[in-house]
DNA sequence: ATTCATTGACTATCGAGTTAGTCAATTTTG
DNA sequence: CAAAATTGACTAACTCGATAGTCAATGAAT
């Protein structure tokens, strides 16, 4: 039977060590991280770390694996439902990377360790731009070329970058994560700013008064 | 006599100890580092380093604060030169800023350790924001803020939070950062496209024909 | 002769990975 | 059903290579 104590602890474990050594390792970045201190967190002792994950090294890949997946899904989730104009898209998807960003620290965490580690993990900076940056960027992209075709926005320059309309956003999670709580940010506001930047610009509308 | 041998070699030194460090710390992280690593790539022994900082946490933090104090200086020497109508203003001021990412590893790299480290070394973060970062930004603001005032851009919120209207550039830093050359960028339309982004925005202009 | 930048051998410690052993949960047997 | 046998998640104590930091000795420059 699988119904036991020990299916269900194996089953847990993992996880449970996955996201312990998710807490130490952005406290302390890979190198610096004990093993010793991740099993301690998960509340089980180095040896047990040796039974689920072959190496220090597979573990922080899995972890990374694992604990953006759920990112990974939402973000897909997202873009599969939204419809309207591009207008309204562009403002809902901003607004919905800025939840992301700003509630989520896992985001932001994954984010800093790949950073950080992408001399040492370049296959899995690959791997996740793979699996989660190209298709998101490249949704966006369509979306944004499917309104320039009806005319809805300028089929301006930075539609083949869509990197450069999330830009704002990610300044934000480069502050957030620089600053911790030492530099809080109005969310809302940055929010607000940055769509209305990716719609109008600068420069003063025709017919509008400044 | 300030002209002998020794006189030179201990002014020098401790540059080239810097240098070697700044180049094992950008490939390895700070935990990763060995000490007889950079003491090797500088061309001396262990002892010499300790001779000259007092801890690996010394070395590094001097490290940065060394070589990032050029880039400071460059950044600084562009504003109080720069003059023109705001949108010159700010075309001029990405191009520069442009140029910095993507010629300039040590900016890129700088970025990569704050952000690597920054639970380790908040102080070191707070320094570099306050050294830099906010005399920077508050410049920026100001200069848009006349801009405003004189009727030449909108009076947009993004005036509020000069790193909305940068965002586009440090992502392209951090997507460097993560790829190395693995995703070559074309810098040049990368530019085009977001200062048309900043300037324009992505709604139509009035009478404009897409 | 003296100074002092530099060396390199040293210590003390740390931490990844290993392994023999433990004991509760399960399965088998009488 | 109860006792015995087995399993397997987990532990504790180990190895061993590595590295931050120290310091007495060196030898070139003055």
């Amino acid at each position: 039977m699988a119904e036991g104590v020990r299916a269900r602890r194996k089953a847990e474990r993992p996880g449970e060590i996955l996201q312990a050594a998710f807490e130490e390792f952005v406290d302390r970045g890979y190198a610096a991280t004990r093993l010793e201190d991740v099993a301690a967190r998960a509340g089980v002792t180095k040896g047990t770390i040796y039974f689920y994950f072959e190496t220090k090294e597979n573990l922080f890949v899995t972890m990374v694996r694992e604990l953006s997946r759920p990112i990974h899904e939402e973000m897909e989730g997202f873009l599969a439902d939204h419809n309207g104009t591009t207008r309204e898209f562009v403002r809902a998807y901003l607004g919905f990377i800025y939840k992301v960003i700003a509630e989520d620290a896992h985001f932001r965490e994954i984010l800093r360790l790949l950073i950080a580690e992408a001399h040492r993990f370049p296959a899995l900076v690959d791997e996740h731009d793979e699996r989660c940056g190209t298709p998101i960027m490249e949704h966006l992209r369509q979306r944004l070329e499917e309104g320039a075709n009806r005319g809805e926005i300028r089929s301006a320059g930075s539609l083949d970058y869509p990197q450069i309309i999330l830009g704002p956003a990610l300044s934000l999670s480069v502050i957030m994560l620089l600053f911790s709580d030492r530099k809080p940010v109005d969310v809302e506001r940055y929010f607000e700013a940055h769509v209305d930047l990716v719609l109008n610009g600068l420069l003063p509308r025709n017919g509008e008064v400044s």
